[in-house]
DNA sequence: CACCCAAACTTTTTT
DNA sequence: AGTTTGGGTG
């Protein structure tokens, strides 16, 4: 399919001066890419446009908000390349591909500085470890085990034990990231956002020392980390200038949901903005809560002297008209922002449509029947998808495509990762991998029958003391270790750790150890054992034990929620997504549920004003996704799940707050199911065929 | 010291 | 419903 571009794309992908040695010249650029407006065809043409005017593909480096993202990308721009290059050899005269021009157009495989933030700051800090006094054999921390360590060091410190109870993990590294990510004191961050914390402020601070100190001890970075060290990395005047050099360009994609320290790191790279191009759109900034910052694009020209030039992409290529319609009005009500109108050559005769129905129940109900006479009529459950605002939303619905055996696979939510018995397998091959993550070495302990937090303590501090020899486990002795379990585990540990055992052989090693104790530790064995041979499986896509830990928690698999549907894997499936995860895509029909005040806006967003605009941007994020219908539905009433004490409760919910006269004209309200009454029902009402009445008065003569 | 049970408390989105 | 704490038992 050829890459054509419009001309506002045009305009934006070749920006700068072509230079006369070779390379492209080109000051801070902006470019604000309203939804599906053709953003990654922009920036492949960018890429192209730059590697065809001589800049070196491993000099620019390209950050993404998805590995997958990535890919695309180079793919896109690598197939511009080469039918450019074939285009000009065509007018020249040459009727064959030539040498070179297969050469120049495999150069784009070169585009090898791509990713996350998170996992470019992972490969240059191996790469520069020894310089800034860090070991290159690091560990990577997910979140849930930085909260694992936050909570062994809050019992260390006696935090629990206070009169007033103590913020638990999870909210005290919310804190702390918070602070890293936004670069704000925790006096700042304790006043703006965890108000009800700021008497621990004290506290919280030792226990972040103990953090960052125990972090340290493990040879542990954790997501915040990555970025951290790679700012000062780019800070440090003695090491920087070599950083700095690496790159000529840089392309960032998803500017909006960059936060403070993210693009620190860009304006540490490029001082002077030259060679920098941002792309976003800051009508799609919805992820706050990870301390991104719809101020990074909003003022990124003015960071520049003279200011960077803006490029607005507007016309959208995804959706019919009517669809826009409702989003601009939606636009329009926020207060700020570049309010970057769409339009869209695709009519429509209908608007998008208002649901009303009663309950949950119903809502499913509709849902279902919509999709499956959409599948009557050709359009495969691939192109439909609900979206909602949070994962329980969508228990209801699915106990009903269950019962409809109607095959779906649900994104965001609980992953794959996420599940203890997952956790408990990976853990254990870190911890060969690093005798000192005593987070992991924690959790593989406690497996162990008859094995509490004190034993495990005491091993890991016996490990420690014996320079992190797992063989000196061998001399380990307590009589609550006097089994198989325990020598086994301990001569797996040597093995894998020194590689006696094969990477290849490693995690079957791991497995096989874990399996028997599987069956005492959970209730589901079988379909536990089933995800960590499946573990194995995964495993063996990587070329080493490092590669595969940090690959592994960087880019973690996308999803594992709908295990039932196995069967179907090749299969039709439908999606089911949190409009967090459904960035950047897009389906013929898009159903969103539970379009009602507190829920959308999420109550806890009600009145906060500015987390109140994130909700409505959120909302934004989700119209935007439909191509042809647009489903709305309202619940009269729905289940809040537990907001105090019993249980949860069934409320009345209040119509959504976004639904305002103006943005309603774009839409259709229609009930469901339809039992607007006909003349006719009215009149057969009306007629009396039994006296009833008379009847129930009979009862008392 | 590990393990089990009961009571108290609780936000949601993810690299 | 899931996490965290505290108490009781072996």
């Amino acid at each position: 399919m050829p890459q054509v571009c419009t001309e506002e794309q045009r305009q934006a992908a070749e920006y700068g001066d072509v230079l006369a040695q070779g390379g492209v010249s080109s000051p801070p650029q902006l470019i604000i890419a309203g939804a599906g407006t053709g953003k990654t065809n922009t920036l492949a043409h960018r890429a192209a446009f730059l590697i065809m005017n001589g800049v070196d593909p491993q000099r620019i480096l390209l950050m993404t908000f998805s590995r997958r993202a990535a890919t695309e990308l180079s793919v896109r721009a690598q197939r511009i390349v080469a039918q450019t290059l074939k285009q000009a050899a065509k007018e020249e005269g040459r009727a064959t591909e030539s040498a070179s021009v297969t050469a120049a157009a495999s150069q784009t495989d070169q585009l090898s500085w791509m990713g996350t933030f998170h996992s470019v700051a992972n490969r240059l800090l191996r790469q520069y470890a020894p310089s800034i006094g860090l070991d290159a054999d690091f560990s990577i921390m997910d979140r849930s085990d930085a909260a694992d360590m936050m909570d062994v060091l809050r019992h260390k410190l006696e935090l629990n034990q206070q009169q007033k109870r103590f913020p638990k993990k999870a909210t005290c590294l919310d804190i702390y990231s918070r602070c890293v990510n936004a670069q704000q004191s925790l006096d700042q961050v304790l006043e703006a956002d965890f108000p009800w914390c700021s008497d621990w402020h004290d506290e919280l601070k030792q226990l972040f020392r103990a953090y960052t100190e125990a972090k340290q001890h493990q040879l542990s970075l954790d997501y915040d980390d990555l970025l951290l060290y790679w700012f000062h990395l780019s800070s440090e005047e003695s090491i920087a200038e070599r950083v700095r050099g690496l790159f000529d360009h840089i392309l960032v994609d998803e500017y909006q949901d960059t936060n403070k320290l993210q693009a620190g790191i860009v304006h540490r790279l490029f001082p002077d903005g030259r060679g920098v191009t941002v792309v976003g759109d800051d009508a799609q900034s919805i992820y706050a809560f990870r301390c991104a910052d719809v101020d990074n694009i909003l003022s990124f020209p003015e960071a520049f002297n003279p200011p960077a030039r803006v490029f607005p992409l507007s016309e959208n290529f995804r959706s019919v008209q009517p669809i826009l319609d409702l989003s601009n009005a939606i636009l329009n009500e926020s207060k700020e922002g570049y309010k970057n109108l769409l339009h869209s050559q695709k009519a429509a005769a209908i608007k998008p449509l208002l649901v009303s129905v009663e309950d949950a129940e119903m809502q499913s109900k509709y849902i279902i029947e919509k999709l499956l006479e959409n599948r009557e009529a050709g359009i495969d459950l691939k192109r439909q998808a609900v979206l909602y605002r949070s994962s329980h939303h969508t228990d209801q619905l699915e106990i009903e495509l269950r019962r409809h055996d109607i095959p779906y696979v649900k994104h965001g939510g609980l992953k794959f990762l996420d599940s203890a018995h997952v956790k408990d397998a990976l853990c254990l091959l870190r911890w060969a991998d690093n005798p000192k993550h005593r987070i992991s070495g924690f959790r593989v302990l406690k497996l162990l029958p008859g094995v509490g937090p004190k034993l495990a303590e005491k091993i890991l501090d016996y490990l420690e003391l014996h320079d992190f020899d797992f063989a000196s486990l061998q001399t380990f002795s307590s009589s609550r270790l006097d089994n198989d379990n325990w020598r086994d585990l301990v001569a797996l540990l040597g093995d894998v750790h020194n590689h006696v055992t094969p990477w290849v052989e490693q995690m079957q090693r791991v497995c096989s150890w874990y399996q028997p104790l599987l069956e005492t530790l959970y209730e589901d064995p079988y379909a536990r054992g089933g995800d960590v041979e499946q573990l194995a499986m995964i495993s063996q896509q990587s070329p080493s034990r490092e590669r595969f830990l940090s690959e592994l928690i960087l880019d973690p698999p996308a999803t594992s929620g709908g295990l039932c549907t196995d069967s179907h894997k090749d299969d039709d499936f439908l999606i089911l997504s949190t409009i967090h995860s459904a960035k950047g895509q897009e389906w013929h029909d898009v159903f969103l549920l539970n379009v009602a005040d507190g829920n959308f806006p999420n109550e806890y967003a009600i009145n906060d004003p500015k987390a109140l605009e994130e909700e409505r941007r959120l909302f934004y994020v989700a119209l935007t996704r439909a191509q042809q219908n647009l489903h709305l539905i309202q619940p009269l009433k729905y289940w809040v799940p537990e907001q105090q004490r019993f249980g949860g409760k069934h409320v009345y919910g209040a119509k959504s707050r976004f639904l305002s006269k103006s943005v309603m004209r774009c839409l259709e309200a229609v009930p469901y199911p339809d039992n607007r009454l006909t003349p006719d029902d009215i009149k057969a009402g009306e007629q009396v065929l039994s006296d009833i009445k008379s009847k129930v008065m009979g009862m008392w003569d």
